[in-house]
DNA sequence: CTTAGGCTTGCCGCCATGGAAAATGACTTC
DNA sequence: GAAGTCATTTTCCATGGCGGCAAGCCTAAG
């Protein structure tokens, strides 16, 4: 069992809850992530970029299809790494919360 | 049973230690709280303003007993409003720790 | 009146965040 | 294979939070 650990990275709102989201799913689209978060492309993409520099989140980008239609997407995941660290993380809120910390 | 509502005021880091220690404590000496979450008067006192002026927090000095030794304390702790909005807070990132959110 | 303790405020530098818009990159099309 | 598209990515910029130092305040004691 992982120790608990407050990561100052996945704390921020918008990073929280996309490990929250990707630590249930095993991989998101870019485009339903930014819907379901309700923000900007910009600020998704960045926020990505942040969990993706510290090794949490990675990307894969299906190179489509041939025909027509098919859309490019954007897989986003949580990595190995960032799942020990969502779930570390998640028990030092509890910590907070039930006052152990 | 209250709902689960994510609250910025009490997400910053700081102010989520803050409520957690007061959800415990009936009340707590400034000083204590200060030095038990490793920060400067200056850094608590204002994240204690920016609680109090949320009115989730409230601050009461002791007028002290007559005797010398006696330190004037400033007590602070989670008023019921606050309770409910740390509650709730809590609930929001369990939530989104379980993906719900 | 002067001190001293203890919290509060002003000041300032620094970094995070968000969106609009410009820039990319990787296909499709013609 | 030049031009167009679409889906991100970056740049630019404005706003706002955060922390500490140092100065300010207030209350109680000399």
């Amino acid at each position: 069992m992982t120790e608990a650990r407050f990561d100052e990275t996945i704390h921020a709102p918008v990073r929280l809850r996309i490990c929250g989201l990707l630590n249930k799913a095993d991989r998101l689209d870019f485009a339903v992530l930014r819907d379901t978060l309700g923000i900007s492309d910009a600020t998704l993409s960045k926020h990505i970029k942040t969990l993706a520099d510290s090794h949490y989140v990675t990307i894969s980008k299906s190179s489509s299809a041939k025909r027509t239609d098919a859309r490019r997407v954007t897989w986003l995941s949580l990595s190995p790494t960032g799942r020990s660290a969502f779930a570390a993380h998640v028990r030092a809120l509890q910590d907070i919360a039930d006052s152990r910390a």
